[in-house]
DNA sequence: CTGTTAGCGCTTTCAC
DNA sequence: GTGAAAGCGCTAACAG
């Protein structure tokens, strides 16, 4: 008899019922040991493999969990499918991703597609609103990475301590003025973030120079490059490193260098901040562990029985200090 | 009555049976056009939205893809993924991705497993035997990318084609004894291209001189410096752009620069080539193309029931010529 | 602890 | 062109 084997075979090899070898695999524990050793080795030799569909339509459980990131190709996110994928596949999940492109209003019919094929989501910097986040949390368990919404699992960043830690480094430095380039408003990370360099600065006798709002890609860090030279500041704090090196790049085009003429500090310690050239100063934010942690989570939320299991607390940031900082009295060409 | 609507529910509320419900989803043309109407409508009202699990436990095929890939932190890889994933959405396939860690000995194991729970699949660079990937192209259909193996269908591009280019920019510029640095022996994609160096090189009557092989990292490209210094070159090209940024990086340490001192070529053009400082001189290898394409050849593939379709063409690479290569004579250190 | 009995929701012969 | 009936492979009561 050919096809692959069914729990029918498995169950005559071993001589007993259908119902003992789902048990067996099921809840182990219900069944006699020898029993148990019994129908393992003959599902070992026979190569038995549960059909998966079968046990989805009974359970309603796919066993499948889903990723949906903004856009793979921003540095950020493969870093944080990695650490999902790495314990999702610990756990035994296979992982369905999706890319929505930087699409809000697309983001929550994807979520809703998506949704009915896995049994959580995991949701990267979502883009769609706190209502959507919401509705589609009654669907199914679903934890949040770099975003807040009261109500909805996340593991989230500490952002403040980071963009503390670069106002005191650029106070140290002696820089007064410094400006501010913030990524687009429609970001929520990006609203948090200036709210923080807002506050931290105040709180540092600083003075904060808006440069504005700008696209969170290189070319959106380039678009800014003249509205930086106008601000008349020393330092300027970039929403995010991608962005940072843009900005330097296209300041470049402009004979300013940095950091002689200008001190920048970036945002997020992507891959390419360290290997740029001068070194960006930045902050590290653990994306490959926050990409860990929101699937532990999710499991947690997934397998639990009693109460909801505990969030886990806002990971750590770091400052990173290297070459794009530097103390002023500046000796370039912005120097007064 | 509660739960997700069924089937019979539909046919209730058509006033059919649910056979003809089922025909006017999978063989529309098989139900009287106005019955067919009338089913549609209902199903509308009613939201109806067939079970996965039950079309799959009937019919063998969950209506997913995968997608494999070892290293999606390697810029290389994310855009390949969108590519894949875009198509595949339009063509209503879930995707599930793998990251196999540039481990290749679980490379194939992680196959096995995915490949239980999709239709079919895309490998990017897979790192397998050739016979590990032609067993695995017997379970089911499967599309390479930048990988041959007689046999197996695939995506590649055309290297040849861009090595050459290359070959002939560093000729017009000037330069005769040439550098190769290498990417691991154990690449397919490594030995084709350095296979195509020799080739081109000899044909150009210009002196190939092997710097070694090295890991296909920023890292590798850096210790890749000492002997890039050490083999008396004029210009070096190299295997891909994160290796030559790299190499570039490190070389700046001993005060070297490129492109006054040196002549760097890289491979791929990532999105960081064009960002560099100086930007890469590289060649363009269509990512995101090759992906959407190995996905529409994957569905033809799997939904071919006459004879195999035609495999798609080799992808044109383009030469980009831009900061990283001059002319000789070099007016800088290493210059005679 | 184990077997028997019923389906999960859908597709698919096979009659009509 | 449409309906009735028979499962796909598995799990979940319910007895024993």
């Amino acid at each position: 008899m050919s096809g692959p084997v069914t729990i029918r075979d498995v169950a005559r090899a071993a001589d007993v019922s259908p119902a003992t070898v789902s048990r067996t695999f099921v809840r182990p524990e219900k069944v006699d040991a020898v029993t148990r050793e019994r129908v393992l080795s003959a599902a070992a030799r026979l190569d038995y493999r549960p059909n998966r569909a079968a046990q989805s339509l009974i359970t309603g459980l796919t066993g499948n969990i889903g990723i949906v990131v903004p856009d793979l190709t921003n540095p950020f996110f493969p870093s944080v499918v990695r650490g999902i994928q790495s314990r999702a596949e610990e756990l035994g999940y296979p992982v369905l991703l999706v890319d929505t492109g930087e699409d809000a209003a697309r983001e929550s019919e994807l979520v809703t597609r998506l949704g009915r094929q896995v049994d959580g989501l995991v949701l990267c910097a979502a883009r769609m609103s706190d209502e959507d986040l919401l509705s589609h949390r009654q669907q199914r368990p679903l934890v949040l990475i770099n975003r807040e919404v009261p109500g909805v699992p996340a593991v989230t960043f500490d952002n403040a301590a980071g963009i503390a830690q670069e106002v005191m480094h650029l106070k140290a430095l002696g820089h007064v003025r410094i400006g501010y380039v913030a990524g687009p408003g429609t970001s929520y990370s990006s609203r948090v973030r200036q709210g923080a360099v807002t506050t931290h600065l105040a709180a540092a006798a600083l003075t904060e120079v808006a440069v504005g709002s700008f696209a969170p890609s290189f070319d959106g860090g380039r678009s800014a490059a003249e509205k930086v030279l106008l601000a008349n500041v020393t330092a300027v704090m970039v929403y995010n490193d991608v962005m940072a090196l843009g900005l330097i790049n296209q300041l470049a085009q402009y004979g300013v260098s940095v950091p002689n003429d200008l001190t920048v500090v970036g945002y997020d310690d992507i891959e390419f901040a360290a290997m740029a050239n001068p070194a960006l100063t930045t902050v590290r934010v653990p994306r490959e562990e926050a990409g860990a942690l929101a699937m532990s989570y999710l499991n947690a939320l997934m397998t639990a029985t009693g109460p909801a299991p505990e969030p886990p607390a806002q990971l750590k940031t770091e400052f990173i200090f290297r070459g794009t900082s530097v103390r002023v009295p500046l000796t370039g060409a912005l120097a007064e």
